[in-house]
DNA sequence: CGGATTTGACCCGCGC
DNA sequence: GCGCGGGTCAAATCCG
């Protein structure tokens, strides 16, 4: 809705964007994508609590993780800019309120960890449409996966609201961008659909929910056993710190794992590269006992 | 009426 | 330098 019109692509049969992921992944700037194989999935997404399936259908889903921006390259989501920690997108309007006043963080979060995850240490506000220019921007870490299901939306346990939707190159199908309604929340995602694969929904996180979820008003469960497992598996493996407990599939997802080999995805860098060993995010201090919903911390 | 969504405009980075 | 495409803003509109 903008430029893209008048020269919209946007029903042209040309490659989607995941097709570039499946053989265009680069990290033009060595910085590692991590992809959870097939065989690491179960396992991962198990203890990660990602109980990416919905209680009837046992629904599952491909996660990547992204640690910083440029690694979407490999997805076709490439060209993300880099936000800067303390913007996490310049222009930082109302709706971006989440920078709105990090250090007002109320109750349940004080602590320093809030801060830094939530706010990025974000500038309370900045000027509407002023993007400081010449300042690059750092993405906050992303997790990408896939999903087969017939819905776009997967149940995660947070509330989100959409604040644009444009049209994919080479996709038919649009993309929606989707903030988290929590003010001090700067946590982003996208979702859309393959232009290859109808089927498949591929969202988008971004950043670190620095609040609790609100629990799945549509009936959804979180399963906090295995979001429990989660917090230990990522205790011990800081790779997979990124935390989103509780994501489902809504009841119409037909959901089915999808293969990395499917997707063409061997085609991508191994689970575990370089900085894997060291793959802690700048904000990830104590990070852990922050994103976690109280419920699970009492278990 | 307030919150969520839609959608056109604008900004920015990147590739050519 | 320019055009393209992605990402976000924000006014308008919708909806409960």
């Amino acid at each position: 809705m903008d430029d893209n019109k008048g020269r919209d692509p946007e029903f042209s049969t040309e490659p989607s964007a995941w097709d570039t992921l499946r053989g265009g992944a680069e990290s033009d700037h060595g910085v590692a994508n991590y992809l959870f194989t097939s065989d690491t999935e179960s396992s991962i997404l198990g203890e990660f609590g990602w109980n990416l399936h919905h209680p009837d259908d046992g629904a599952t889903t491909e996660p990547q993780r992204f640690d910083r921006a440029d690694d979407l390259a490999g997805t076709g989501l490439r060209s993300l800019d880099q936000v800067a920690p303390e913007s996490t997108s310049g222009r930082g309007g109302p709706v971006q309120g989440s920078g709105s006043n990090p250090s007002l963080s109320s109750s349940s979060s004080e602590d320093p960890t809030e801060r830094s995850t939530c706010s990025g240490g974000k500038q309370p506000e900045m000027p509407s449409k002023s993007k400081k220019k010449g300042q690059k921007r750092i993405r906050q870490p992303r997790f990408a996966f896939m999903t087969k299901s017939e819905v776009d939306h997967l149940e995660d346990g947070y509330r989100w609201r959409k604040y644009g939707q444009k049209a994919v190159k080479n996709s038919p199908f649009p993309r929606s961008y989707y903030r988290c309604t929590n003010t001090k929340c700067t946590v982003k995602k996208r979702v859309e659909r393959s232009s290859e694969d109808p089927t498949v929904v591929i969202t988008t996180y971004e950043g670190q929910h620095c609040h609790h979820t609100i629990g799945f008003p549509r009936g959804g469960i979180i399963n906090h056993e295995a979001t429990f497992s989660a917090r230990q598996y990522l205790s011990t493996h800081p790779i997979s710190q990124f935390h989103y407990p509780g994501i489902q599939l809504s009841k119409e997802s037909t959901a089915s794992m999808i293969h990395p080999e499917q997707l063409g995805l061997e085609e991508r860098k191994p689970i575990a590269s370089s900085s894997e060993s060291t793959p802690r995010l700048p904000t990830d201090e104590g990070l852990l006992g922050d994103i976690v919903p109280p419920g699970m911390r009492s278990k």
